[in-house]
DNA sequence: CCGACTTTGTGCGCGCGTTCACAAGCGCGT
DNA sequence: ACGCGCTTGTGAACGCGCGCACAAAGTCGG
């Protein structure tokens, strides 16, 4: 299954589940491409490598769809993640509503500073960080979140590998050196922010060329 | 310029401000490739995109470098940007210190919720979003952030796009709908999750069936 | 039962981006 | 001054992913 399928799948369950909500119970290509902002083609053919589910003439059942999405995701099992680093952007993830709903549990909340040891967030207390490997045996962890600042994530990284954890999304605004079988993911602020300066910049030098 | 490379320019940027202030002065393609997670080839033609300023034998300057960089993403002038939604996740980005020193500047903190209006986030009173269009008229915003609930996104991207701004980085779990001379960037920590559970659901399937 | 219409699934060609490999260029030591 | 070693910049081949366009397949009205 190509990557750039597998990025796309869960925009189309989410734009499956806000059909469901209104009561839709089929859907043609074109309609659920236009909603998951892209062309009908691309998503007939990231939809067959799940297999033949479409119904000629009518489109997609809903339903039957986000079963088949899901499945292939591996949101059948609920996960299970630790956060480590409970700073600003810590606090807003663990707060975040849309895990549980979607399979994902936060077995724990580690930070680095003793002084916030027992601290309560969202419900769950903080822990110190040297519990890692007792958290990942004892709650089955397999997916780390990374949102220290910069300085801490790379030492953090490397104790999450050491614990077996294979799957990584870190925030904190650096590359990760890990071994070749680990995946981390980065979602950066600055990053996306510094893209759109780019383009911003280039549309305004177009229009100081072009002022028609 | 391919969109591939503008999005590793910051992340070269940031691997060069590091390496700035460990004092080294010059790094080979070798050498910030690693840093960046990517292939030395690779990088270089990057940067041949933004003119020869390398020197054979030696390596790039790295002040020379962050320079040639910082202009081509259009970071020389300081960009006004406006945060709408200032919920759990909105609090943590007004926060985030990475803003001002890159170049970018919160010029102010909407919501739909009046019962929050002169509320002091991050030293900043939250305003209504009624006031969206004198907010970017008098300071000159360009850069939309949106951190509402998935519900409103779609809405307050419409008044974004109406009041002349045309990039936006949407955190809200949605596909927006814009004109094509708008750039939306999508950061959406479900998705991420997602993937991630995909990968690791495959490596668990893999090691089912090869427990060698 | 049949024909017209709708929508899926996919074969094919194309374009972008990545990778390899090497010639050109520069500094340094002698 | 000259050659040696290192590093850049880039031409060329490769592969992936995208979009087009159409045949296959199913529905619905008559």
């Amino acid at each position: 299954m190509p990557e750039a399928t597998v990025a796309r799948l869960p925009v189309y369950l989410r734009a499956l589940n806000a059909l469901a909500e209104t009561g839709r119970t089929t859907v043609s290509s074109e309609a659920l491409a236009t909603a998951s902002g892209v062309g009908s083609a691309k998503l007939r053919k990231d939809l067959s490598h799940l297999g033949s589910y479409g119904t000629r003439g009518v489109g997609y059942d809903v339903q039957e769809l986000v079963f088949h999405i899901s499945r292939a995701l591996g949101l059948g099992q609920r996960w299970s993640v630790v956060l480590v680093g409970v700073g600003n952007l810590g606090q807003a993830l663990a707060g975040y509503g849309g895990f549980d709903d979607r399979g994902f549990r936060i077995a724990a909340l580690l930070d680095a500073d003793p002084a916030r040891t027992g601290e309560l967030v969202a419900g769950l207390p903080i822990r110190l960080l040297s519990d890692l490997a007792d958290v990942v045996r004892d709650e089955g962890v397999s997916i780390g979140l990374i949102a220290t600042p910069a300085a801490g994530a790379q030492d953090v990284c490397d104790r999450l590998v050491a614990c077996g954890v294979r799957s990584i999304l870190n925030f904190a605004p650096t590359v990760l050196q890990v071994p070749e079988d680990v995946d981390v993911r980065r979602v950066d602020l600055s990053n996306e922010l510094q893209i759109l300066s780019f383009h911003e910049h280039r549309k305004a030098a177009e229009a100081e060329v072009v002022p028609a």
